[in-house]
RNA sequence: GGGCCGUUAGCUCAGCGGUGGAGCGUCCGCCUUACACGCGGAAGGCCGCAGGUUCGAAUCCUGCACGGCCCACCA
C-alpha cells in the first residue's frame, strides 16, 4: 500500500464522507451508559443562498470542540438545522421576482409564500450539503428549520405563555421603519453610519409675524409637522418666548414654543424644531408638553396628505423642495455641510424612517433580570470574558422589543379579531388601537369578547420578527414545549458558538427566553469569535466583490487546509484576515503530514504481524530521542488538552503544528532513518513503535482540525498500534502516561540540536557544499558535555551531515585553517584548508564575536547589579550568572579562534 | 459622548515582568531517495508616543496619538 507523493484530498473526503454517513456516526447513540453530555445547536444560518466564510469559521469552531469533546469521552450531539431568515430571505426572492417584472403582491400572500417555501426546500439542501463538505459531525437526522411545524408550535407556545404574563402587548409607539422593506424594525436592527448630511437654520417667526427664533435641522422635510419649538428651560436667550406662538414656515400653522430639559442649549441655536411624529426625542417631548403630533411621512416614505402641496412628494423630494422655497421666502439663514449619523435598515441600508405606529412588543425589563443575574452567579459564561460587560450593558438598559413585521413570510403573529366585534374595514389595520385580540394556534370557534359562533375570524396580518423563533431555537429544536425525550437528554446544551455581531440580537434573547421557559440558561457558555474579512480588513460584501466561496478554496486546498488556516487565526473574539496565503501554509503541513505517514508505513512491514506496543518496550532500550520524543509528546497532549478545555482553539493548532513539524518531522524521523537503516531488527522495531505511535497520537490530536486526512491515515496506522476503532471519534484522545515525561532527555537532546545547528550554520555561511561529507574536531566542553557529544555523535554525524568527529585529549587546540562552531562550551573545529574561503570565515567569527559582546553587556547589567542580586528569585540569579558565564566564555574562545586558529 | 479592542520584522499575527518570536515574503545554498506543498542557513525590529511603578517593562499603571468595533434621542 504505497501512498500517493503529495496528497489528494478530493477522493478521500467523499469516501469517508459517505462512510460516515453510512454509520450513523454523528447520531448519539441512545446507550444507558453515562458519559457527560456535550450538546451544541447550530447557529441556523439563513436560507438566503450558500454559505460564506464566516458560516465555514463558525461550523469548523463547533466541530473542532464537538469533535474534541466526543474522543475525549463525553455522548455528543449537535443539532443542525437552518433559519427562515425573515426580511433577509423575503428581500432574496423579492429581487428575484423583480427580475421577472413582479413584485410579491402580484402574486399575493398565498402565491408567494409557496413560492419562499420552494426557495427554502432548495436553499436547505445547499446549506446542509455545505456543512456536511465541510467535514461537520454533525446529526443530519435532528435536522431543524426554524419555520417548520415543531418550531412553529414553539412560537406559538412561547408567544401565548408571554401574553398570559403579560410580557406581550400591542401598543401605539415610536418605531424604527424601514420605508424600503416596508417593515417595522427592533432598535438593534437599526445600523448606524456617518453620513455627510447638512444643517439648515430656518427662522421661525411669532405668530404676529414679530422677531421669532432660529432653528436648526437636518431634516427640513420633517418641518411640516412641527407641533413645537423647544428650548432649554434655563436658556435666558428665550425665556421670553416660552408659552408664545409661532407661524410655522410655509404652512403657517401656529405652533408653540416649549421648555424642555432635553433640549442642549450648547447645540445649534439652543432652539429645537419638534416633529413629534418624526423623531423619537421629539416623540417624548411631545408627550411631556402634550403636544399633537401630525405624521406628515407616510409608511411608503412619501409625504401624506397632512403635508399641504407636498403631499405626495418622495422624502427626498419634499426637502429639495421646502429648502428651495425656504430660500425664496427669505427664512432661510444658513446653511452649512454637516457630517452626522443617520440610522439605516441593517438588511437593506436605506435610511430609516422613525414613525408612529401600532405593533406588538415584548416587555423586556423582567425577562433581562434573570439573564444578568445568570451571568453575574456564573452559571453562564462569555469567552472571550471582554464580552461580557458590554452584554451587561445592553441587558441593564434594555427597551422593550418590537416582535412585529410587517412582512410575509415569517410566523403569523398568533393572534385573531373577531370581525363580528372589531372594526377593521373603515380604517388602516396599524392605526386600529382598539382591536380586541384573540391568542390562539387556529382559528377561534367563538369569541370571547361578543359571543359570537360564526367564526367570522381575521388573523393578525404581520409575522414576527424572525429572531422571536430564533430566540426559542436551544429549545425548539428538542421539541419543546413537548417534554420530549430529546429536550429531557440534551437540554440545555453546552456552549454556543457565534459571532458578535449577533450577541445581542440572538444570545442574549436565547438566554432570556431559555431562563424564562425553562429556568435555566439555554448554554452555559457562549464562545464568541470574529468576522472573516478580506486580506486588507474590509468585510466582505457582495457589492465589494471580495466574497470568497468556502467551496472554491475547498476545491482548490482541500477542506482539512482550509479548516486548519481558519482556525490557526480563530483568536477568539479576533477578526480574521483571509487570504490564500494563510490556506496555502494549511495545504503545505496537510502535505507534510500525509509525506509523515508515508514514510512510517514505507518503513513498516507490509502487514503487521503484532502490533507494536510501547509497555512491551523496555525502557532502558530507549534511546535519547525516543525518550526525547515521547516526553515533547506527552507535553504536546497535555498542552493541547488544556488549550481545548479553554477554547483556545487557534493555540491548540499552533501546538500541534509546531510539535508535527519543527520537532517530530525534523529531528524524530530525521533520526529515525539512522537505526531504520540498521541490521538489528529490535533496533528497527523499537523505533517503528515510537515512530507509529507517536504519529497516530498526534493524527488524534489533529483530528478535530483535520478530520478527512487523519482519518484516511489512521485507517492504514492502527494495525501497527493495535487499535481497531472504526472512526477517529470512538478512537479516544491521547493521554500518554505521565512517566513519559523526562527533563533530563529533553536537555540532553537540546543540547545535541545546539551543537547541530551551529556546524550547520557555519557550513551554510562558507558555502561548504551540502553534500560534502566533512570531519570535525571537539576540543574544549565540560566532560559532561564532551561525553554526551561522544556519546551521540552517531547524531550529529548525521544530522550536521559529517563524516568524523575526533575528540582528541589534551589541549591541542591549534588546528591551523579550521571553520569553527561554537556550542555549549565546545569547539568543534573543521580544519579544510583550500575549500573554506576564510576572509569569510574572519569575518563571520567577528559578527558572532559582536553578538557575544552585546550579550554580555545585557547580561552584565543584570549580574553586576547589587540590586538584582538582592530582589531577583534564587532561580533568576543563578540562571542569569550560568548565562553570563557562558558568553563570557564564548567570548573569549572567539577571540582566541580569531588571533591563532586562523593565522 | 461612553465603552471595548488593537498599534511588535516588508505582510498577517503570537508573546503579556527576566538576553525580542512564528507563518508568509526576501536573500544564500541544496532534487541530502517521505515531502521542492520540501531541506539547511541568513538578513530584517528605538515592540505607536510620553511619563510612572520595578533591581528589571514589548509585557503592569497613567496620559496622548492613530486605527477599528460596540453602545448613546446633539436637533
Amino acid at each position: 500500500m504505497s501512498l500517493d507523493k503529495a496528497y489528494a484530498p478530493q477522493s478521500v473526503e467523499e469516501r469517508w464522507i459517505s462512510a460516515w454517513k453510512e454509520a450513523g456516526l454523528f447520531s448519539p447513540k441512545p446507550d444507558s451508559v453515562a458519559a457527560p453530555k456535550f450538546v451544541v445547536v447550530i447557529p441556523p444560518p439563513n436560507v438566503t443562498g450558500a454559505l460564506h466564510l464566516g458560516h465555514a469559521l463558525n461550523n469548523t469552531l463547533q466541530d473542532v470542540l464537538v469533535r474534541w469533546r466526543r474522543m475525549s469521552g463525553d455522548k455528543t450531539c449537535w443539532i443542525p438545522g437552518t433559519d427562515h431568515g425573515g426580511i433577509a430571505t423575503q428581500n432574496v426572492m423579492e429581487k428575484q421576482l423583480k427580475a421577472e417584472n413582479l413584485s410579491r403582491h402580484d402574486l399575493g400572500r398565498d402565491k408567494f409564500l409557496e413560492r419562499m417555501q420552494e426557495w427554502t426546500r432548495e436553499c436547505k439542501k445547499t446549506i446542509l450539503g455545505q456543512l456536511e463538505k465541510l467535514g461537520c459531525s454533525l446529526d443530519f437526522s435532528r435536522e431543524a428549520f426554524t419555520m417548520d411545524e415543531v418550531r412553529a408550535r414553539a412560537v406559538r407556545a412561547a408567544f401565548k405563555a408571554l401574553w398570559d404574563k403579560k410580557l406581550i402587548y400591542r401598543g401605539r409607539r415610536m418605531v424604527n421603519w424601514c420605508v424600503r422593506c416596508g417593515t417595522a424594525l427592533s432598535d438593534i436592527e437599526v445600523e448606524y453610519e456617518e453620513r455627510k448630511g447638512r444643517l439648515w437654520h430656518i427662522h421661525y417667526p411669532l405668530a404676529d409675524n414679530s422677531e421669532g427664533v432660529v432653528v436648526a435641522t437636518t431634516r427640513p422635510e420633517t418641518l411640516l409637522g412641527d407641533t413645537a419649538v423647544a428650548v432649554n428651560p434655563k436658556d435666558a436667550r428665550y425665556a421670553h418666548l416660552v408659552g408664545k406662538k409661532l407661524r410655522l414656515p410655509l404652512l403657517g400653522r401656529e405652533i408653540l414654543v416649549v421648555a424642555d430639559e432635553a433640549v442642549d442649549m450648547a447645540f445649534g441655536t439652543g432652539a429645537v424644531k419638534v416633529t413629534p411624529a418624526h423623531d423619537p426625542a421629539d416623540f417624548e417631548i411631545g408627550e411631556r408638553h402634550g403636544l399633537p403630533s401630525i405624521a406628515v411621512i407616510a409608511f411608503d416614505g412619501r409625504i401624506s396628505a397632512e403635508g399641504g402641496l407636498y403631499a405626495g412628494l418622495s422624502r427626498e423630494q419634499a426637502r429639495q423642495k421646502i429648502v428651495e422655497d425656504l430660500k425664496a421666502s427669505a427664512l432661510l439663514r444658513k446653511e452649512e455641510d454637516y457630517k452626522h449619523s443617520i440610522g439605516v435598515c441593517y438588511r437593506c441600508a436605506s435610511p430609516i424612517e422613525p414613525l408612529v405606529s401600532l405593533q406588538w412588543f415584548v416587555r423586556m425589563k423582567d425577562l433581562a433580570r434573570p439573564a444578568l443575574d445568570a451571568l453575574d452567579g456564573g452559571r453562564f459564561v462569555i469567552h472571550p470574558k471582554s464580552w461580557a460587560k458590554p452584554y451587561k450593558d445592553w441587558l441593564s438598559g434594555i427597551k422593550d422589543w418590537c416582535v412585529s413585521r410587517q412582512i410575509w413570510w415569517g410566523h403569523r403573529i398568533p393572534v385573531w379579531y373577531c370581525l363580528d366585534c372589531n372594526d377593521v374595514s373603515s380604517r388602516p389595520f396599524h392605526q386600529a388601537e382598539d382591536l380586541k385580540g384573540v391568542v390562539s394556534d387556529a382559528k377561534p370557534a367563538s369569541c370571547p369578547y361578543c359571543c359570537s359562533t360564526k367564526g367570522n375570524f381575521m388573523q393578525d396580518p404581520d409575522v414576527l420578527d424572525t429572531w422571536f423563533s430564533s430566540s426559542l431555537w436551544p429549545m425548539s429544536v428538542f421539541g419543546w414545549p413537548e417534554k420530549t425525550p430529546d429536550f429531557e437528554a440534551y437540554y440545555p446544551t453546552s456552549v454556543l458558538v457565534t459571532g458578535y455581531e449577533i450577541l445581542y440580537l440572538w444570545v442574549a434573547r436565547m438566554q432570556m427566553m431559555g431562563l424564562e421557559f425553562t429556568g435555566r440558561p439555554p448554554f452555559s457558555s457562549a464562545v464568541i469569535h470574529g468576522i472573516v474579512r478580506d486580506k486588507s480588513g474590509r468585510k466582505m460584501s457582495k457589492s465589494l466583490g471580495n466574497v470568497i466561496d468556502p467551496l472554491v478554496v475547498m476545491a482548490k486546498f482541500g477542506t482539512d487546509a482550509l479548516r486548519f488556516s481558519l482556525m490557526r487565526d480563530a483568536r477568539l473574539g479576533k477578526d480574521i484576515h483571509f487570504s490564500e496565503d494563510g490556506v496555502t501554509g494549511a495545504r503545505n503541513f496537510v502535505n507534510k503530514i500525509w509525506n509523515t505517514a508515508r514514510f512510517a508505513l514505507m518503513n513498516l512491514p507490509e502487514r503487521p504481524e503484532q502490533a507494536y506496543s510501547l509497555e512491551t518496550l523496555e525502557r532502558e532500550s530507549l534511546e535519547l530521542a525516543d525518550r526525547w520524543i515521547l516526553s515533547r509528546y506527552g507535553a504536546l497532549a497535555e498542552d493541547v488538552a488544556a488549550k481545548m478545555g479553554a477554547y483556545q482553539v487557534a493555540e491548540a493548532a499552533e501546538s500541534i503544528y509546531g510539535f508535527m513539524w519543527d520537532e517530530f518531522c525534523d529531528w524524530y524521523v530525521e533520526l529515525a532513518k539512522i537505526r531504520l537503516g540498521s541490521q538489528d531488527e529490535g533496533e528497527k522495531d523499537s523505533c517503528r513503535a515510537i515512530l507509529a505511535h507517536v504519529l497516530n497520537g498526534t493524527l488524534k490530536l489533529l483530528h478535530p482540525f483535520m478530520p478527512f486526512i487523519t482519518e484516511e491515515l489512521y485507517a492504514q496506522l492502527k494495525p501497527y498500534v493495535g487499535e481497531r476503532a472504526d472512526f477517529l471519534l470512538d478512537a479516544g484522545f491521547p493521554v500518554p502516561p505521565p512517566q513519559w515525561r523526562d527533563a533530563e532527555a529533553e536537555e540532553r537532546m537540546a543540547a545535541v540540536m545546539e551543537i547541530t545547528g551551529s556546524i550547520r550554520a557555519v557550513r551554510a555561511q562558507l558555502n561548504i557544499p551540502p553534500g560534502l561529507r566533512i570531519r570535525a574536531v571537539a576540543v574544549g566542553g565540560s566532560p559532561e558535555m564532551r561525553a554526551l557529544a561522544r556519546e551521540r555523535m552517531d547524531y550529529i554525524l548525521v544530522l550536521a551531515r559529517l563524516e568524523d568527529v575526533e575528540f582528541p585529549v589534551g589541549s591541542e587546540e591549534r588546528r591551523p585553517q579550521s571553520a569553527t562552531a561554537l556550542a555549549r562550551g565546545m569547539t568543534f573545529l573543521i580544519p579544510l584548508a583550500g575549500i573554506i574561503d576564510f576572509t569569510r570565515e574572519r569575518a563571520r567569527l567577528e559578527k558572532e564575536l559582536v553578538k557575544a559582546e552585546t550579550e554580555i553587556e545585557k547580561i552584565s547589567a543584570k549580574v553586576e547589579n547589587p540590586n538584582f542580586l538582592r530582589h531577583a528569585g534564587a532561580d533568576e540569579v543563578q540562571t542569569a550568572q550560568a548565562q553570563y558565564r557562558a558568553a563570557l566564555e564564548k567570548k573569549a574562545r572567539l577571540k582566541e579562534t580569531l588571533s591563532a586558529v586562523l593565522n
